[in-house]
DNA sequence: TCCCCTATCTTTACATCGTAAAGATCAAAT
DNA sequence: ATTTGATCTTTACGATGTAAAGATAGGGGA
């Protein structure tokens, strides 16, 4: 026993002019805090900044690197000050997920908009799926890898729930029917599992690496997209055993 | 500055005599050594305990309780012991999957030598599949969740490449086709990037918790396996816009 | 037989992390 | 003007991964 104390924490100084990205709305949460005063002690819009924060250190140290005190770092702050905000790690990262929820709404639903040919409606929202994830792998992994994440948090719920709502309207129109909130028979659920499972465990694969031995094989300059678009149109051949 | 020094580690006594698990051959390495002694220096076959170890802990305390000292703990032996024989974490890590991948394929091949009508034959594999993932979801999570995986070991690369090797073989019985190792069709690469997509991404979804909305919608008492053969086997609709 | 060599395992040390608890600061309500 | 409550900082602690040095013993060569 005897637990003499030494350093412990402390040592890095976090009074260091924050990163304020100014992003307009940014300072100046009220009281016009005129010139002069560098970092208040009231950040104003803390919980924007670190969810801000919490993105770019993700997008440049991966998911990994994605801790409390590194999302503390970026935006100035001290460690302990995304607790009162967040609780623990897993509410960041529940919040932060939402936001890649939202985002990746967002990119489905333009996707469809910029949609001409029947072809194109057909796989827009795949490719959007696929395009969101490798455009943001970080964001993809807390969203769907991450196993700390509390969906009992309303933000995450309802960002979460509106993604799926999305894909089930969208099967429910190729299959031309109403897909009701509550009841399913089998065929359409197999319907939804089928597009989710098919367009979901493609990302996961791409994004492991796991497909890279399957498009090296493939016809020279073949992309992980032109292989999605073929996966989803190829005639399907019937089910022989294959055992 | 000042670093003082404290109390460090120690305190838990690693001499505590070792759950020898006792599954023969794994006590008396080489040289007999007769009674009394209570845990010798030498383990005799740490590497071994330590990754039947390290799938207890997995069983018992999920992906997140699975550290290199916890791993040591439930061996018996220091935290230290495991970096001799694995590095590190990734190292133990890559080794565990291995493991995992072994174990997955010789229940992929058992189910199928156990089909015995050819629908069963065509559904062995993904069923197979999926309830290895939700009788060991520690494991598979190791083996597809987990990035830190070291694929330049030769123990994981080559399990893993053994799956896939099967996948891409029922793929190709499937289609009355000889998959050639070194190069592919487009319609063949589509085929395999499908069925494996399908699976994976189906019980990625399954593990994640996020089937269960469906689930709860379909008609009561569907399982999952249910859910599974209706998305394999269900007529596919016609690909229209779903936009 | 003796001795040393080397692989194996233990100790010790340290930076980092998540989290709890208490103190400091400040805006707004009373 | 004073108080109150929210926000942020300090301090502290246990846990983890990893490096480095020390202890132990089994086996091969003299």
């Amino acid at each position: 026993m005897a637990k003499t104390d030494t350093k412990g924490d402390a040592a890095r100084s976090p009074r260091a002019p924050r990163k304020t990205t100014s992003t307009a709305a940014s300072r100046t949460p009220r009281g016009a805090r005129s010139a002069k005063t560098e970092t208040p002690y009231h950040h104003g819009a803390l919980r924007e900044a670190l969810l801000q924060a919490a993105e770019r250190v993700l997008e440049r140290d991966g998911l990994a690197g994605l801790t409390l005190r590194a999302v503390a770092r970026e935006a100035g702050v001290s460690h302990a000050a995304p607790t009162h905000h967040f609780g623990d790690l897993t509410g960041l990262l529940s919040e932060l997920a939402a936001v890649g929820f939202r985002q990746f709404n967002v990119a489905m639903a333009a996707s469809c908009d910029a949609a001409t040919t029947p072809l194109e409606a057909a796989l827009a929202r795949p490719k959007a799926y696929v395009a969101y994830a490798q455009a943001h792998p970080g964001m993809y992994g807390i969203m769907f890898r991450t196993e700390r994440l509390d969906y009992s948090r309303p933000s995450l719920h309802e960002a979460a729930e509106a993604s799926f709502a999305g894909l089930a309207n969208a099967v429910g129109m190729m299959r031309q029917e109403q897909i009701s909130g509550d009841a399913l028979t089998l065929n359409q659920g197999a319907a939804i599992a089928r597009a989710w499972s098919l367009v979901h465990g493609f990302t996961m694969l791409l994004l492991d690496g796991r497909l890279k031995d399957i498009l090296a094989r493939l016809p020279e300059g073949t992309t992980a997209e032109r292989l999605l678009e073929a996966m989803l149109t190829a005639p399907v051949t019937p089910k022989l055993p294959s055992c």
